[in-house]
DNA sequence: ACCTGAACACCGTTCAAGT
DNA sequence: ACCTGAACACCGTTCAAGT
C-alpha cells in the first residue's frame, strides 16, 4: 500500500529544511508517544525545532495533518499477492494485516474509523480487494456490497476494538465500572449474570480495558470467520 | 435502552437551575446543529445563558461531557421484545434500530465509534443481545464471540459509513477526488476501472459524500445478511 | 449545593516581514 | 519557496468568592 517512508533522521540538512512527509512522520510518532489529544501544532513545532507556521505551510490546517497521519498508517501494509491463493484466504490475511497496522498505532484509531471511510490514497487496496471478490464470483451490485461488507467490517470492527473509555486522568472508573457490572440485579439481568465470568472485560460495553491493552484476538478471528462464511453462503 | 429524557424546555425555573441531563441534552442539540468540532464549553455555556463553570460543575471535563452525549444517542433506542421472534430477525431489527439512531446524530459518529466500545449504561442492550444469541444456540466462548461479532459490526460499520472526509472548509476536494479517481491508469487499476461506475461515490474509500448525505442502505442490508448467514453457518 | 467572575496557561491560524 | 516573529481571537480548566 505504497512505499515506505525514508527512515533518515531529520538531523541531516540535505535538501529543503522540511518536507510534508517529515511533518506527517513526526506527527505520527508524536501521537504514538503522547496520544492524539496531546498533539498540537505548537508543541509539534517546538519538538521539531521550528515555528508553528512552518508546519502550516507544509501540511495546511491541523485537521488536514491528522487526516494525512491517519492515511499514513495504512501505507505500512504490503498486500500479499492475490494469485495462487483462494479468495477467502486472501481476504482473511488482508484483514489481519489491516488489524495489525491499526494496533501498531492505537492512538489513531478514532480518526481512522471516522475519517478513512472517505479518502483517497488507498486505491491499491480497493483495486485488489475488488479484484479478489470479483474472482470469487461477485459481480455488479453484489460486488460493491461484498466489498463494503468486508472493508467496513475490518476498519469498523477494529476501530471499536481499540476504542478507549473516557479520557479521564484517574483510572478509578475502571474499578467502579467493574463493581457496578458485577452487582447488577440478577432478576433484571439474568443472561448477563449467567455469563458474567465470560463477559467481564471481554465483550464490547462490558470491558474496561481497551483493545490496546487487551487485544480481542479470538473474537476478531471468530468475527472474521463469520464474514467469510456469510459471503460464501451468498455466493451459492 | 433507558427512559426518554424529559422534553421540557430549559426555560421553566422549577427545581435547580441546571441539571446534568440538561447540559448533556443541550450539548447533543448543539452538536447536531453546529458539529462536534464547534462544541466548546464556553460557547455552549453562552448559549445556555450561564458561565462555563456551571457546566464543569455538572458534567466535569469536556471529554466526559462528550462521552455522556455519545452514550445518550443510544438511549433513544427502544429494543423490540425478543420473545415470539426468531433470533436472526431480532438481531437484524436491532441492527437497523442502532443504525437509525446513529444516523439521527451523524456528527457524533466519530466519538461513538471510538469511545462506546468501552462504556457502561448500555447493559440492557447487552443483556438482551446475549439472551437472544444464547437462545439461538451459542454458548460459552462462542457466545461472547457471536456477541462481539454483531455488536462490533453494527457500531463499527455504521461509524465508518458516517465517517466524513477532511474537515476542510471548501468542498473542492470532492471534485478533485472524483477527477483523480476517474483518471487512474487502467493498466495498474484494471478491476477498479472495470467497476468504476459502480464504485464511484458508492464504496468505502472511493466515495466523496459521507453516509450522512448518501446513506449506504443497500450495502448495510447486504452486510447485515452476511452476519446472519455467517452466524447461522457457525451454529451447525 | 450551585454558580459568578476573573484569571492562567494554553491553542489554531493569519499576516507582515525576512531570506 | 520557505520560514521567522508577532499578533488575534479563541480555548479548557482552576480558584476564590458569593449565595
Amino acid at each position: 500500500m505504497g512505499e515506505n517512508r525514508s527512515r533518515r533522521a531529520r538531523a541531516d540538512r540535505s535538501g529543503p529544511g522540511l518536507s510534508r512527509a517529515d511533518v506527517v512522520e513526526a506527527a505520527l510518532r508524536f501521537v504514538d508517544v503522547h496520544g492524539l489529544e496531546a498533539l498540537s501544532m505548537r508543541t509539534l513545532a517546538k519538538e521539531m525545532g521550528v515555528y508553528p507556521n512552518a508546519l502550516h505551510w507544509h501540511v495546511g490546517t491541523k485537521s488536514e495533518l491528522v487526516a494525512a497521519v491517519a492515511a499514513r498508517v495504512l501505507e505500512d501494509i504490503v498486500l500479499p499477492p492475490q494469485r495462487d491463493m483462494p479468495w477467502d484466504a486472501w481476504v482473511a490475511e488482508v484483514a489481519r494485516l489491516c488489524r495489525r497496522a491499526m494496533h501498531q498505532h492505537p492512538n489513531l484509531s478514532p480518526v481512522i474509523g471516522s475519517q478513512l471511510g472517505v479518502t483517497a490514497s488507498s486505491l491499491p487496496f480497493v483495486e485488489r480487494m475488488v479484484d479478489v471478490l470479483e474472482r470469487a464470483g461477485f459481480s455488479a451490485e453484489d460486488l460493491i456490497h461484498a466489498y463494503n461488507t468486508v472493508t467496513g467490517f475490518i476498519l469498523g470492527w477494529v476501530t471499536l476494538e481499540l476504542s478507549s473509555g473516557p479520557a479521564t486522568e484517574d483510572e478509578d472508573w475502571k474499578k467502579g465500572f467493574a463493581k457496578q457490572l458485577r452487582s447488577v440485579n440478577p432478576n433484571v439481568y439474568p443472561a448477563l449474570t449467567r455469563n458474567m465470568k465470560l463477559l467481564e472485560n471481554n465483550a464490547f460495553m462490558t470491558r474496561w480495558d481497551s483493545g490496546c491493552e487487551r487485544p480481542m484476538d479470538l473474537s476478531f478471528e471468530a468475527a472474521l470467520e463469520v464474514q467469510i462464511l456469510g459471503l460464501r453462503a451468498k455466493l451459492t
